[in-house]
DNA sequence: TTGTATGCGTTATCAC
DNA sequence: GTGATAACGCATACAA
């Protein structure tokens, strides 16, 4: 009942009779130790439940600690979920344990937590970058050996290790294959703030590969929104323009699913779509939906695999690496315009 | 470039020519400091980057640290991620920092993960509980005042607080709802293990209700899966019957996906589905998919403000918590068998 | 207002 | 084989 202390080493070592370092020894496998108090250790152990504390074994030993901080702006993202499992399972079997967070893409939220892991002594960091977030504090993190990755977007300020996806030729091909399917006028509804880096790379491939079809540009087809909500406010302004847009891309996930649920209130099915970024449920749709599909598994086992070369004492120079994109063909972006 | 140590109090210290605790007086607003030692302390701070080292702070003050442990069966599930979200939300202003790991639903990763997160000292732990796992290993933990709360099911071998849905009474709405509109052959399709506690819930729910409408069990209409795949597989040997079922109910968000997908692929849209758990784009399928929405953000919400009232002294008895869930109404529950 | 001695729980060093 | 002692980085108690 009462708040007991947690067992230490030295209570096991006076339950036993010996000194606390031979405790120490039995349990790390160090030095020698004698059958006998290898035995009377152990069952004192399991009497007592002791568990060696690692934040005091940590402060000795004084590398970094077994954890591996991971800011990504929004845990109930199943895009970031999918990123921070494979993340996870790539260094288990290191033994590290992960430190999570969100920044709600709020800079302030993002130091505040690159902040607390740092004050941790994480042995690896690694961030998906707030729009505005400068990253120039973790330059003397860097110099000292920790590894520091960009995911999903680069970060500013720190020349570092970038994971992103084939933004910009993954939204080209998907407008591409909208256009391929005769559509002229293809609206873009993407996420906010306008800034944001996957943001203005996939509307770069939007641009371009209507630039090379010959189709001019024009703003009034360009829609944003911060959530679901707002996707399907934008989706309904777009189709009730003058000359409305025959097809959509959506700009990710989130805005997939607004665009989605628009169309289905409004019971349109003329309208063609293409999502950056695969949702659950696409095939299930009518029409199905055509995505470019990111492969957040890879983008999360590159990052975790680039940081674990750098904690192995990889020093080459710092690298941006991409994961490419693929459209997969379902249905949604193959009606042709009316 | 060399792997230099990180400043500590000593160096600052030495900086500014003070003595350690001066520094420590100035950085926590300890005792009192001149306005000129002070100025000095923290330019010095600037200079040399330096961050307290919160395991060194935290191993001396005693208590315990300021994270928790969360145990979830996996990252990458949206459910388990809005959990996640409301219980980071909910302890964020008390400065706890997120420990996460995915259990895979195995009992030994779900205890390496419990270890590991006890051996850091965290202040509380929250564990979805593997099937098959036992949880009286937490018991002196619990004893010493670490609060332990079990989210989604019920722990065994430890009394202690757990916040569950009303599993069987939302199932037995959503097997009414179906009963209601005329099934009398209604298949279930459930997760595996068979002997996970929401399956079991759920399932004693989907017979009551049967049993209530006088309609006898049939052990045929029971289908399995451990995925998506799965549970599109379990689908369609459910249709395959000789005498097949009219309605289908989902046992959660996944085996959901799986109906629907397999639904879609054989253009089948004469079977109604009710699913326990909410799916995005449930609105945007045709028909739109009937649910019994779990609310993921009171589960979290409530299961970290019962360990925070917990880690405020609360030592009433253990108490049950069930988060009530809510029959929304879509179009794919209110078909009527042919 | 500031410094010294001491201790948190663990491991490294070196002696026995 | 085993133990005493110091040390990790910080905070508490007390003295100056």
């Amino acid at each position: 009942m009462a708040a007991n202390r947690r067992p230490t080493l030295a209570d096991v070592a006076r339950e036993v009779g010996v000194s606390a370092k031979t405790v120490s020894r039995v349990l790390n496998e160090d030095g020698p130790a004698s059958a006998q108090t290898r035995e009377q250790v152990l069952a004192a152990v399991a009497k007592l439940g002791f568990q060696p504390n690692l934040m005091a074994r940590n402060i000795r030993v004084g590398g970094p600690d077994t954890t591996i901080g991971l800011v990504i702006p929004d845990l109930a993202n199943p895009f970031f979920g999918a990123v921070a499992r494979a993340i996870e399972d790539t260094v288990r079997e290191r033994g590290l344990t992960l430190l999570m967070g969100s920044s709600a893409d709020d800079p302030d939220r993002e130091r505040a937590l690159t902040d607390k892991f740092l004050a941790r002594r994480v042995s690896i960091l690694i961030v998906v970058p707030s729009v505005g977030a400068d990253h120039s504090h973790l330059k003397p993190h860097r110099a000292t050996g920790l590894p520091v990755i960009f995911l999903d977007r680069p970060g500013v300020g720190l020349s570092t290790d970038s994971i992103v996806s084939s933004n910009r030729a993954g939204a080209h091909d998907g407008v591409a294959h909208l256009v391929a399917h005769g559509h002229r006028r293809i609206g873009f509804v993407g996420d906010l703030p306008t800034r944001l880096y996957t943001r203005r790379e996939r509307l770069a491939g939007y641009r371009s590969a209507l630039q090379e079809a010959g189709v001019p540009h024009d703003r009034s087809l360009i829609a944003d929104a911060h959530d679901q909500q707002g996707a399907e406010a934008a989706t309904a302004r777009l189709l009730g323009l003058a000359d409305p847009p025959t097809a959509l891309f959506a700009g990710n996930n989130i805005m997939a699913l607004g665009i989605v649920a628009e169309l289905a209130r409004t019971k349109r099915k003329d309208v063609a779509v293409v999502a950056f970024d695969d949702v659950s449920l696409a095939e299930a749709l009518e029409p199905a939906l055509t995505v470019v599909a990111q492969d957040a598994e890879a983008l999360g086992r590159t990052a975790a695999t680039t940081a674990l070369a750098r904690l192995d004492g990889d020093r080459s120079r710092a690298r941006t690496t991409t994961v490419p994109t693929r459209l997969i063909v379902r249905g949604s972006g193959e009606q042709r315009p009316a």
